[in-house]
DNA sequence: CTTACTTTGCTTGCCGATAAGCAGGTAACT
DNA sequence: AGTTACCTGCTTATCGGCAAGCAAAGTAAG
């Protein structure tokens, strides 16, 4: 990937980026709070060093963000019995009745737009998934890693 | 592209968004100023208006931007014969300088994690490229229609 | 085993950066 | 005069991050 490529796909994420936050209704929640959502959603009862990882969040935030989830009923605090200090946090009934509603509402905007590209295009983006999801994580590890 | 891409691709973009804005060291510019930096060194000289629209931006951040960029000389206006209300506004050799400073320095980030991907992702990434560009364009068509 | 000290995991208060957006102003066009 | 293009002051929302605090866990001396 070079310069030119480079530039351009860290200028369309940031476009993107305000366009999705922008046309982001919720549940009360902020993007970054639905997404934590859905995480703790699909990959079942997870600690917090785990979900800050996944979410490529900073610990104070994720904190915040449960406790704030954890006040709403949308998930719920399981004591770990080996380290007391440290809880795994778990989907409510309320908490996935959210995230469905909100995961629904969410990428109906972006799948509704992307049906409106090109059949080339929208599978262009299909397969890149995995890929810039994977860029991701590459970008994490740098940074935490300098 | 269905509920689970669109939801996949939605996280993605906002956790990309949020490692490549941490990792935005800079001129002095905040990410989108060297953004519109950038586009106003290719676009040549655009007005206001259409730089609002490449940009995805509200008018009233692209008017302090563009004021902030001017002060710094790193644009400059240009009246408009034919309406002097509005101005174009072009790059000066300051801001040439330092938008392909910036440009390289921010493009290497991506470059070299991008690197470290297979060689199917980052071709993934670079067919991608214009669909995601697409996709933008069609994101911001919903939000001022609607 | 008990007490004292240190470390660890999380929480919270405070502040800063970035960006959106409204309201109101000025100047130039029609 | 009315409209339009832009600028500016103020407010809000979201997120990052330091630093202090707290409780549990670990460690070690008595």
């Amino acid at each position: 990937m070079d310069t030119e490529a480079g530039s351009r796909l860290r200028g369309v994420i940031a476009r993107l980026s305000r366009q999705l936050n922008a046309s982001a209704a919720g549940e009360g929640l902020t993007p970054t709070e639905a997404s934590a959502l859905s995480v703790i959603a699909f990959r079942g009862p997870i600690g917090l060093p785990e979900l800050t990882a996944l979410e490529g969040l900073n610990p104070t935030m994720v904190s915040r963000i449960v406790g704030k989830l954890d006040d709403a009923r949308l998930i719920r605090r399981v004591p770990n019995a080996d380290d007391l200090r440290s809880a795994n946090v778990e989907i409510t009934a309320d908490g996935r009745e959210a995230n469905d509603r909100i995961r629904t509402e969410r990428a109906k905007v972006v799948s509704e737009s992307a049906l409106l590209l090109s059949e080339d295009s929208q599978e262009a983006l299909a397969r890149a998934l995995p890929a810039l999801e994977a860029l991701a994580d590459q970008l994490q590890l740098r940074r935490v890693g300098h």
